[in-house]
DNA sequence: CTTATCTCTAAGCAACCGCTTAGTATGTCG
DNA sequence: CGACATACTAAGCGGTTGCTTAGAGATAAG
C-alpha cells in the first residue's frame, strides 16, 4: 500500500509536507488524479488509498480542490527548479543539459507531471492564477535560453517564440506517452531529447 | 448557439452523422468534453448545448460514454486520414507535408483533437481497444516515414522508435497549448513544425 | 378515421457526490 | 487526577449524477 515502489513515481518534494497523515493523503490524491483524472476521482477514493476514512481528508485540507492546488503548486515549483537548476557557461551545453533533465523529470515523476500538466482546468480561478505565474516563468526561461544561443550564433531559429514553445511542448508531452514499463529509461529519454532539440536549434 | 463560428473548430467529418438532432448532440458533446473534460461534463450540459431536454440524449445514444466513443472514433479516423493522406515520392517532402498537415489539424480542429488525445482513459475497455488500434496505425505510419527517409540517406536518427514517437508527440501536443486567439495561425504552426522536424531528422 | 412509428419532454428514481456533524480515542500539560 | 487539544471515525445531509419511464405531438400509411 505504501511501498517504496509506488512512491518512486513521485517527486521527492513531498517529504516537506507535514504531518505524516497530510502527506499520505496528498500522495494518495496525486496518484488518484494522475491515474483517473481529478473529476473522476472521489474523496472516498483518496481516503481509501491513504487508508483512512472519507472525513479524514477534511482534517488537513479545505476541499478536494485544495488537494489539487497543493499538488499542482508543489509540482510546478519543482518543475521550475529542475528547469532552472542547470548552470553552464556554454548556451548549447546548458540547453542540452536542461532539456535532458526537464524531459527526464516528466518521465521519472510522471505521476506528479500528469497532474501538473493536465489538471490545470480544474483549479479555482484564484489558484489557477498562482500556477499560471509559475508556468509563465517556465516559458520565459526556455525562451531566454534559446535567445542566448541565437545571440552567441550557435542557434538559428525562424520563429523564436514558436520554436521555444515547441521545445517546451516536446518535453511536457513526455508525461502523456511515457509508461514505466516501456523499453526506454527516463535517463535515455532525456539524452535522446537533448540530442533532438540541439538538432532543431543548431546553426547548420 | 449554432453559428458557423462555433462549428469552425470542429472537423468537417461530422456532416456524415444523421439524423440532424444526433449530429447536433454529438457536436455539443464534443465541445463540452473539449472545454471541461469528459467527467466534468454532465448529460444535462450536453443536452442544454444542443438545445434539447436531458432525456433527448438517450434517443440517439446508448450512454454518455457512447457519445464519447463516437467522437473519439470519428476523430481518430479523421486524424489517421490527415496523416496518411499526403503522397509524395520524396521521403523528405512527404515528411514535411505530413507533419505540416497533421500539426495544423491539431490546431485547427483543436476541439476534436483534445477529446481524441485527452479523453482516452474514459472509454470502456471494448471501445478503448477500437481506438487503440487506430492509434497503433498512426504510430506505425510515422515510424515507417522516418524509416524510409533513413533508408534513402536523407535522415539520420540515433533511435528510430524514440525519434518517431517524439515527432508524433510534438504534433499531438499542439492540441494542448494552441489557442485560437493566439498570434499564429494553424497554417503557420504547420509550416514551423515541418521545418523543425526536418532539422531534427536530416542527415547533417 | 385508426394505427403505428418516430422524436421529443416532464418527471423522477436510485446511486453517488463533496462535505459536515457529533462523538471517540489518544496524548499532553498543570 | 482533570482540562484541554489533536486526529480520527461513523453516520448522514442536501444536492447532483446518469439514466428511465410514461406519455405527448407530429407524420404517414392503410
Amino acid at each position: 500500500m505504501t511501498s517504496l515502489g509506488e512512491y518512486a513515481l513521485l517527486d521527492q518534494s513531498w517529504h516537506d509536507v507535514v504531518p505524516d497523515a497530510a502527506r499520505r493523503m496528498l500522495i494518495a490524491a496525486a496518484q488518484a488524479f494522475a491515474d483517473k483524472g481529478y473529476h473522476a476521482t472521489t474523496t472516498r477514493d483518496i481516503a481509501a488509498r491513504a487508508g483512512m476514512s472519507p472525513a479524514a481528508v477534511y482534517i488537513h485540507y479545505r476541499s478536494k480542490e485544495d488537494l489539487l492546488f497543493q499538488i499542482s503548486r508543489i509540482g510546478h515549483e519543482r518543475s521550475l527548479k529542475v528547469l532552472t537548476g542547470v548552470q553552464d557557461p556554454d548556451p548549447v551545453d546548458r540547453m542540452a543539459r536542461t532539456v535532458a533533465s526537464f524531459a527526464r523529470w516528466h518521465a521519472e515523476f510522471r505521476t506528479t507531471a500528469r497532474v501538473v500538466q493536465y489538471e490545470l482546468g480544474a483549479l479555482s480561478p484564484e489558484h489557477h492564477a498562482v500556477v499560471a505565474e509559475l508556468r509563465r516563468k517556465i516559458e520565459t526561461h526556455v525562451r531566454s535560453m534559446v535567445e542566448e544561443g541565437v545571440r552567441s550564433g550557435a542557434f538559428t531559429v525562424p520563429d523564436l517564440k514558436g520554436t521555444s514553445l515547441a521545445v517546451l511542448s516536446l518535453c511536457i508531452d513526455v508525461a502523456r506517452w511515457y509508461r514505466p514499463d516501456g523499453t526506454r529509461t527516463p535517463e535515455q529519454i532525456g539524452s535522446l531529447y537533448a540530442d533532438l532539440v540541439l538538432r532543431m536549434l543548431r546553426t547548420p
